[in-house]
DNA sequence: TTGTAGGCGTTATCAG
DNA sequence: CTGATAACGCCTACAA
């Protein structure tokens, strides 16, 4: 491989020269610069990263913990990591991926070895020992996601509670009076995922404050599960008209299909709108009006606040996304006099 | 931040003797070593990425290029990724990962920089530029699937023409003799996306071979395409009873749905196989015969080859893993007598 | 505008 | 069994 030497021999120059031409940290004459970089193309020239580590104070490199549970969806999972890694190299950065079970562990690693600048967290639940791991040792750390204690942490996510209140503004404003919540599988709500407690909240909340019939069902993955939530909704709410899903990917569309084969038509009998998750419904046979979880920008975002945390001055603090609604068709006006869904 | 001076002072010892403590490279006193190792973990000592690249012959790194194409099944990729990275950290590897459209450009920035020690490539194509990239460098890598010209290359594959085979035989045994191919869509073979061609010319030469009767599509994913698939197949083998997908996990989804809604019964009417997938069909409402494509198997097969290339001497060859039938109920046997699919 | 020289923290070689 | 010491390749004052 060639050296930083090789290349200054090459060019006829001292090695600091070569170095302040390809970093750019300093000036050095357009034709000396131009000679040197023809040089250092022509012998492939990449300097050595251990190296660039050791002698700067950079590593230009960041580690991505996203550990994988098994309610994760992979799909929306692969989105956060495709919008990290992307938007780190853009800025610079390589992506050291962490998936174990020993998150913290391998955090405090790569931290500790000067391997990583700064970490990207993802899949943050309330109780996060990789909170108090980044508190503790004053990494430079931005969440995607919120611990229940945010406290000197730098966290990014979509406002959950807006997008709830949003969707119940949507619907209520298209004369929707009940309106059903289908949400994650209740061990979620255990494990303290701190979302979709903030949605669920939210929704129950500002439905009360909108004067709304409400109801929340947590079903199971699975057809089985949908089609008992439907079920239970309608018991429990005899005109329900509409349905807010904060849900799984395959909830969703189970719950669809639960529709589908319980003869509800959508949106004719039943208005439905999925918020908070990042896959596609627009080429579905329902098309869903959605508030997209933006994987892309968050992890966009979580970077710049990590890349201005490395290089900069910024301080802590949460920042939520707001939210944004999306119609496909999904929702129909209801008219004040309109009765159940069913006939 | 510890340093490896620190701990020597504090331990009373010289750096050498820490350095050869910790890492086992030469003897020391147990007394000696214990001490030291107890100093290290009361500092903290982590020692120096940066630092130990730059001194030692190894970044105890390697890169995972894993673009993300159009057609790319988002789990299938996920679960690759996750079986590579959790196979690297469990050989003392951290993984780095790649996914802009920069794989090439990215791969050789990262090893001629020495960053990684070694390559993973995944989503290989026919004339993928990775391959050139590798040959041309002598770079230490290994291919998940195969480049049309594997010369010099270390790859690791599902063995995708005897899965083919492996299909056929077991439907035959069980009395079909006219059996369909669902495929990939056509822009994928056009792709030249090797496992797809292996897949589909060990089918077709199989047949013939057997004296079965068979015909192939390459349905575009989702509905639409799903059911003309079906429709084609039954116009081209009125004696059709059995079908073999290869097939994205939407697009396989997608055909068995089209069976129910053309009342096609699986198996009773239309024996299913699914063969080269990593997607899970056990839960579906017909769970289906598989022939599966072991994401974790591949991934740490892939990096125990390529530690091996790294660490040790090993030369360049295919490895073909053997595909397993996992039956779950989608097969009917067929009397000989048994007349078309559709009543 | 360019060159010189010291140091980053570790590993590895070679004396002791 | 242990301790000096020379690389490793680059960055960055500082000097010219």
């Amino acid at each position: 491989m060639a050296t930083i030497t090789d290349v200054a021999r090459v060019a006829g120059v001292s090695i600091s020269t070569v170095s302040a031409a390809l970093s750019g940290k300093r000036h050095v004459a357009l034709d000396t610069r131009q000679r040197i970089e023809a040089v250092a193309r022509s012998l492939g020239y990449h300097p050595n990263a251990g190296a660039r580590m050791l002698a700067g104070t950079r590593a230009q490199m960041i580690a991505l913990s996203a550990p994988l549970h098994a309610d994760t969806s992979t799909p929306a999972h692969m989105r956060f990591v495709l919008g990290v890694t992307t938007a780190a190299r853009t800025a610079g950065y390589d992506t050291l991926l962490l998936v174990q079970d020993e998150a913290a562990e391998g955090l405090e690693r790569v931290s500790a070895s000067a391997l990583a600048d700064g970490l990207v967290v993802m899949d943050v639940d309330a109780a996060d020992r990789r909170a108090d791991l980044v508190r503790r040792q004053g990494r430079r750390a931005v969440f995607i996601g919120m611990p229940d204690d945010t406290d000197g942490l730098t966290c990014v996510d979509l406002d959950f509670a807006q997008a709830a209140e949003l969707c119940l503004d949507r619907l209520v404003a298209a004369g929707h009076r009940c309106i059903g919540l289908v949400g994650q599988p209740q061990v979620t709500y255990e494990r303290g995922v701190n979302y979709a407690r903030r949605f669920r909240d939210a929704f129950v909340a500002h439905a009360a404050a909108l004067g709304v019939l409400c109801e929340v069902v947590t079903p199971e993955p699975g057809r089985a599960g949908a089609e008992a939530a439907l079920r239970r909704l309608q018991l429990l709410l005899p005109d329900l008209t509409a349905v807010v899903l904060n849900a799984s990917e395959r909830t969703t569309r189970a719950f669809v299909r639960a529709c589908g084969a319980a003869g509800v038509r959508v949106p004719e009998d039943l208005s439905i709108v999925s918020a908070g998750a990042s896959f596609d419904t627009s080429e579905d046979e329902v098309p869903l009006d959605t508030v997209p979880l933006p994987a892309d920008t968050l992890g966009a975002r979580a970077v710049a606040l990590l890349v201005a945390q490395i290089e900069g001055e910024a301080g802590p603090g949460v920042e939520l996304l707001a939210p944004q609604y999306v119609a496909r068709g999904s929702v129909a006006a209801r008219t004040p006099a309109a009765g159940a869904a069913q006939d």
